[in-house]
DNA sequence: ACGTGCTCCTGTGTGC
DNA sequence: TGCACACAGGAGCACG
């Protein structure tokens, strides 16, 4: 499920392998995937070009042609890029970048809910689409400014991409169990609650970075790993919880994450941590 | 203006 | 054991 650190994963990735070469073409696959311009355009623009830079805001991602204009790439939910000379993958290829010297660029995404396609400039693609200032590196001023007047629950303030962009349903987890917060703990919160989220938001994205965003190699402290049924907290070794929210189902322990105030969220699953201390 | 729920899509894992 | 179906969830949209 790609979120900022899997998107800043293939970022670095791409940054390193797809760069200077001459594209000889461009295959599309699917289609329907193709929602910015056309799978002509895509053609007719990266066919001759060569990719020069590499830009990513939240979960989006964007390859710059020397001839001007982006490659746009957004991962749904389970789409990843690669690079190779053999298209070695079970899943199949939704849209392919062929080199001179001989690699590709494949994308796949077995559920199509990616999409692709191309943007003139990144500034208006991002205001066009009304996205917030993107989650790495987001400054206590920033952060605050864009949610200390959130509303409604704070996981769904964190995933609001129009508040913040990058975080999806499994790090806005990682952000309020590393906080020590509750997922359905309601805005307006208290400054230090929020300094404390903000704190949490750095080290997650920092750390989950640092790992390549990959599940096994994330520190043990976090929840990740760990988000399945019967999962249990890395931290107390209690069953986590399930909470269902705006249609996600949020992890958490209740323990470790107690409601702040008490409040009529509703459905708290029976596999909620049943062991007392 | 905000929250909720549906839609797209398909493989996996749960539960009867 | 086998099959049916809920679930996974990013994003955009309609609706209340």
């Amino acid at each position: 499920m790609p979120e900022l650190p899997d998107v800043e994963t293939f970022r670095r990735y791409l940054e390193s392998r797809a760069l200077g070469k001459v594209v000889t073409r461009a295959e599309v696959s699917a289609p329907a995937m193709v929602r910015n311009g056309s799978p002509r355009r895509l053609r007719s623009r990266l066919g001759g070009a060569r990719f020069r830079a590499t830009h990513r805001h939240g979960k989006y991602l964007f390859l710059e042609c020397d001839r001007g204009g982006w490659l746009l790439l957004h991962f749904g939910m389970t789409g990843y890029p690669r690079m190779g000379r053999r298209v070695a993958s079970r899943d199949p290829a939704r849209f392919r970048v062929r080199f001179d010297d001989g690699t590709t660029l494949t994308f796949h995404d077995v559920r199509k809910l990616g999409t692709i396609g191309w943007v003139e400039d990144v500034q208006s693609f991002i205001r066009a689409r009304r996205l917030g200032p993107d989650a790495l590196d987001m400054p206590w001023e920033t952060f605050r400014a864009r949610l200390g007047r959130a509303k409604g629950t704070v996981k769904t303030a964190l995933m609001n991409q129009r508040a913040v962009a990058g975080i999806g349903n499994v790090y806005a987890d990682e952000i309020l169990f590393r906080a020590g917060l509750h997922p359905a703990a309601k805005a307006p919160l208290p400054d230090s609650t929020w300094r404390r989220l903000h704190r949490a938001l750095r080290t997650v994205l920092a750390r989950a970075i640092a790992a390549g965003a990959d599940p096994s190699r994330v520190p043990r402290t976090f929840l990740l790993p760990n988000r399945r049924t019967h999962g249990r907290c890395p931290r107390c070794g209690r069953p986590l919880s399930t909470l269902r929210l705006g249609g996600r189902t949020a992890y958490y322990c209740e323990r470790d994450q107690p409601p702040r105030r008490r409040e009529a969220h509703g459905g708290v699953s029976q596999t909620a941590c049943g062991t007392r201390p």
